[in-house]
RNA sequence: GGGCAAUUAGCUCAGUUGGUUAGAGCGUUGCAUUCACAUUGCAAAGGUCACUGGUUCGAGUCCAGUAUUGCCCACCA
């Protein structure tokens, strides 16, 4: 009982977090008890150039909190820890780095600069582990996997070469986005909208054909005009050609339903090379495709005299030489978003290229059905319509990209064979597909074979997180997993994928429920982000208040609705703290000796009966709210009936019961009793002080980390 | 263009299936107390629950619409 003078968490909080550490009992396998059930948590997986920003706060305290309390109530608990290799914000960062040096990474080459990329690894890539830790998460460390590690990488193979087999996975040659700057392809969903002012140019390519278009430079690359087949005013174009103005070059006029008839002029120019929506119509129409912009964002020769010029620049000289032909017919201020690469921020450019394909119907209809057959329960459920919306609306996933980081594609291509650079064979008579290196080419039968250079999308390897890279003996033992928590930006792209990758290869959901916590913003209600400077750092409170005080004024906020964040919730935790600890050190200083609580305590008083009432009652709601997700309410619950009920009511009466011999004793009880249940109640929230007092308090052998609830 | 959410005390938010004087944290005001805690206690002030209409004996709570704000999705070039 040495609880004495105020709470100060910088004394206790390693020691604690060490002292779990040292018990082993973050690992279910050293958890005594019987403990017949699983309880398993997969962490959303920080990118490895990660420091702890207040969205991870939220996400692990939750998570955390559903681990600690299943932990107590007797299941085997299991919290997947790691990092994600986070393809192209890694390679970015590194580049970033050997930019400082003055070098960039073509000098250095591929092998060298990969080895780099493991330095830094190795040097800051666990930071942001540690700082769970620090915020106490009681993840299985001695579990912590890295998407590149060996195992995992080797498991990623086999995928690949899985959905390669079953005819899933195929190469083509179409218009992707394209981050000039990275020098790589994109996803969809790896895409951000910026809002841009421009013009919408109305070009004359004759007289019954004009046609509006924000990008003038991609007219170089038309081969075909479209309307809509049901516009009465431009069917009796269909069929016909007209001349593009500079290219000179004759071009059908096809019809097309995507064309919006209110647009523009109702006319649309195609250029299936640079434009998604262009593409598909060009496939539809079967249309040639011309390349006019290269890979780094360069007009190429098929641009003529522009060849060479940055897209910007050709595009004023082209506005110049329509004007000049009198071909330009009027122009418009025009407001619209322009994509850009989520990571560097440059504008993307639609280019054409090879890349491999992953057919996405069955698996969307799958993570469908897993939804809708009540097998994985959103919360809240107003986030199923956007996850059924994007996987009914799917499209394949573009998994190839053309960096450095990430995991090599197991493909090999013959170099006998090898095809004009741009005109790719998307038919398997250049390369196989196999996780060795294979001996002989089957094909020239000379060559030793090379591997594609491209490496897969960094979402594929993250979406098999519910499994790869484990032990063969984990991988039986502890799939499927319970719960994902997470915030919704990452709901389809990966949430989703994890979810019909579990049941392609564990023929199971990789869990049952998925909870939407609400984003944290700043005051303002503005995103927090840091290269805006409106981020907050959880850090700066974890040093100031500790881990505890953070932990409290996170879930006090976290209702459900996203968070605007207000800096005296802090406050208000730091009271708490300070409240327990007092009232502790005034329930142990006026006992004698530890009670033995396990026999039944009979009230003497109307007040006794009424805070043993409370109690049961508090217990009872706040297990309910915990299992329904309802953590703030369970807090704020147990933080009135602590304050409030025990220390200004009980407490108070009971420095009175305590002079009368009757009521003595049944009073000491009732105080260490509701004590200990508070402790108990409190420690998902708030470990480290309820941890202190248990041990140091309340003098328990055990920690009160597997305390039964 | 479509979808979702929010609008309740000075600030940030609760308010379950509609039911007596609408709650919390922080802040404000007054009083008290060095007896676990001034990181305290007691008390108080402060709200036409965005607006309009409807259902109902009764609505912050249900329905319709309006306004404002935020987020997401979308192939209007």
């Amino acid at each position: 009982m040495k609880i004495e003078g105020a709470y100060d968490p910088k004394l206790h909080e390693e020691q604690i977090y060490k002292g779990w550490m040292d018990s082993g009992y973050f690992n279910p396998d050293n958890l005594p008890g019987p403990r017949s059930e699983n309880y398993i948590v997969y962490m959303p997986l920080p990118n490895v150039t990660g420091s702890l920003h207040m969205g991870h706060t939220l996400d692990n305290t939750l998570q955390d909190i559903v681990i600690r309390y299943h932990r107590m109530r007797g299941y085997k608990t299991l919290w997947f820890p790691g990092t994600d290799h986070a393809g192209i914000a890694t390679q970015y960062v590194v580049e970033k780095q050997l930019k400082k040096e003055g070098i960039n990474r073509f000098e250095l080459g591929r092998e060298k600069f990969i080895e780099r990329v493991w330095e830094w690894k190795k040097e800051y890539g666990g930071i942001i582990l540690s700082q769970l830790q620090k915020l106490g998460c009681s993840a299985d460390w001695s579990r912590t996997r890295f998407t590149m590690d060996p195992d995992y990488a080797r498991d990623v193979q086999d995928v690949f070469v899985h959905y390669f087999e079953k005819g899933l996975l195929y190469r083509g040659f179409r218009t992707v986005n394209w981050c000039t700057r990275c020098g790589t392809s994109l996803s969809e969903l790896e895409l951000e909208y910026k809002e841009e002012e421009t013009k919408l140019w109305y070009i004359k390519y004759s007289d019954e054909i004009i046609v509006a278009t924000t990008r003038p430079e991609t007219m170089l690359g038309d081969t075909a005009i479209a309307v809509n087949p049901n516009d009465e005013r431009f069917k009796k174009l269909i069929g016909k050609t007209v001349v593009v103005p500079i290219a000179n070059r004759e071009i059908p006029i096809v019809a097309d339903e995507m064309i919006d008839k209110e647009f523009g002029t109702g006319m649309v120019k195609v250029t299936p090379a640079h434009d998604g929506v262009d593409f598909e119509i060009g496939e539809r129409n079967k249309l040639p495709m011309i390349q006019v912009i290269d890979a780094r964002g360069r007009m190429t020769s098929e641009a003529g005299i522009y060849e060479g010029k940055k897209t910007s620049e050709a595009r004023e000289e082209i506005i110049r030489k329509l004007e000049e032909e009198n071909k330009l017919v009027k122009v418009e201020p025009y407001k619209h978003n322009v994509a850009v690469c989520y990571r560097c921020n440059s504008v993307i450019e639609p280019i054409p290229s090879a890349q491999w394909f992953l057919k996405m119907r069955g698996f969307a209809d799958s993570a469908i059905t897993a939804v809708k057959s009540g097998n994985i329960k959103i919360h809240p459920e107003r986030f199923e319509k956007p996850y059924f919306d994007w996987l009914s609306n799917i499209r394949d996933w573009t998994v190839s990209r053309q960096i450095w980081w990430g995991h090599r594609l197991p493909v090999w291509f013959c170099k006998n064979s090898l095809i004009e650079e741009g005109k790719e064979s998307t038919e398997k008579d250049n390369f196989i597909v196999t996780k060795e290196k294979p001996h002989t080419c089957p094909f020239c039968k000379t060559c030793d074979m090379e591997q594609s250079s491209d490496v897969l999308d960094t979402w594929f390897s993250s979406a098999l997180w519910p499994f790869a890279g484990m032990s063969d003996e984990d991988k039986k033992k502890y799939y499927p997993g319970n719960i994902l928590i997470t915030a919704r930006d990452i709901l389809n792209l990966w949430v989703a994928r994890m979810i019909y990758s579990g049941i392609e290869f564990k023929k199971e959901v990789p869990f049952k429920d998925v909870l939407i916590h609400g984003t944290i913003m700043t005051k303002d209600g503005k995103r927090m982000s840091k290269s805006l400077g409106t981020g907050i750092d959880p850090l700066q409170y974890i040093e100031q208040y500790g881990a505890d005080v953070t932990r409290f004024a996170v879930i006090w906020q976290a209702t459900g609705q996203d968070i605007r964040w207000d800096e005296t919730a802090v406050i208000g935790g730091k009271k708490f703290l300070n409240k327990i600890w007092n009232a502790a050190k005034f329930v142990l200083s006026n006992i004698q000796s530890m009670i033995d609580d396990s026999e039944k305590i009979e009230p003497v008083t109307e007040v006794d009966k009424k805070i043993l009432d409370g109690l049961a009652n508090l217990k009872q709601s706040v297990t309910a709210d915990i299992e329904i997700f309802e953590f703030s309410k369970a807090l704020h619950d147990i933080y009135e009936f602590f304050w409030h009920s025990f220390c200004d009511e009980y407490i108070e009466v009971a420095k009175i019961q305590m002079q009368d011999e009757k009521k003595k004793e049944t009073t000491q009880k009732i105080l260490f009793y509701v004590l200990k249940e508070s402790l108990i109640m409190l420690h998902p929230f708030v470990p480290f002080i309820t941890e202190v007092l248990w041990k140091e308090g309340i003098g328990s052998k055990t920690p009160l980390i597997i305390h039964q609830w």
